[in-house]
DNA sequence: TGTTTTTCTTAAACTAGTTTATTTTTTTCG
DNA sequence: CGAAAAAAATAAACTAGTTTAAGAAAAACA
């Protein structure tokens, strides 16, 4: 069962100290480790209680799709990363879908819930993905497209690099063909 | 001291049980009760540490102010409403200000630290802010700012109606001009 | 490898929302 | 109460970003 290494790696940073046996027992009991190929849908718009995911590797994005189908893709994920819908075990609004061939350990709201008690290192995670957010927020709004691109090249050229532009400009809130515009643009300048 | 009283049913509905003596002169001696006129600012961008503020009563907004100037509101905060900078003690990049005549409890990120670790339903409350900021920035994208507007109204008409229309705009992410637009229109239908 | 599918680019017409400016209405307060 | 200040409405010219469509380039895969 060593498959769990990178998450008792995970515990014991956040926890700063080594597990105990029975400690790795009982994460390797209530996390279930899932592999998941390309474009492979987690969970769906409408589901309950969905799960938790921690990314030993890949890329994940979860997503909505507005009322005229348009997605728009809301985080991305990748590995020794959190992703899932917090609202859980509410009616998710989400789709939680693969860009890249992921595993990753899952885990129910319920454990997730006992398990934050004892690592408490857990909630300032999500104390920091609403800082994150926020930002990403107020960014989106108060700056062109164009600067939030650069922001984005700037902060996380990796993710950039592997997501197709399509996903890119979703995440960005414009069509695909502004994005394309905005590095065609871009491309002009340096010379 | 019995200014506290709002503060203590609070935490007394959030820990579902009476509080003792002690914990009561343990909460007011980690609050601050404190009280500002309209349009006072409670804290600027650039501050460190800044505290948080559970309100008995009044009415808040936490802004930006971008590149070129203009304000942008991140959020309200109304009685009953917890309202601060969950990146503190980071410097903040937000700047907080009544709307209306306000008493509120502050209390310092440190304590605040430390007293969720005895009230836990604080950290769910974090939780919670984090599932309203996704809604809103989901909303925002990917709907039109008079849907926008209509769901404002829904949700909670009594904050349209104690806001100026060019706090809801910035709210909404559009210009003053174009909310009274969408208002003229509102009415024009309406015969 | 060549064929099919997916992604990206370019162009042109369009629209949601902005900007600037002026006027009207509402609120504040001495 | 009346004057001054603040907020809202209206208009007109503008722009950031959309839509639709068609072709080019890149990636997938049989």
């Amino acid at each position: 069962m060593e498959d769990f290494f990178v998450l008792y790696s995970y515990f014991e940073k956040i926890g700063k100290r080594e597990l105990t046996d029975a400690e790795k027992e009982e994460i390797s009991s209530v996390f279930r480790k899932e592999t998941f190929k390309k474009k492979q849908r987690i969970f769906n718009a409408g589901e309950e209680n969905t799960r938790h995911y921690y990314i030993e590797e890949g890329l994940l994005r979860m997503y909505i799709i507005d009322q005229s189908g348009k997605e728009f893709n809301l985080l991305f994920g990748k590995e020794r990363q959190w992703l899932g819908d917090l609202g859980t075990p509410a009616t998710t609004a989400y789709y939680l879908e693969t860009v890249e061939k992921t595993t990753a350990f899952s885990i129910s709201e319920e454990s997730f819930s006992a398990i934050m008690s004892k690592y408490t290192e857990l909630s300032s995670n999500i104390r920091r993905s609403y800082i994150f957010l926020q930002k990403r927020f107020v960014a989106i709004l108060s700056k062109t497209a164009e600067e939030n691109y650069e922001e984005l090249l700037q902060n996380d050229p990796d993710l950039v690099q592997r997501l197709p532009q399509y996903h890119i400009s979703s995440y960005l809130g414009v069509t695909p063909v502004f994005l394309s515009k905005i590095i065609a643009k871009k491309a002009r300048k340096r010379d």
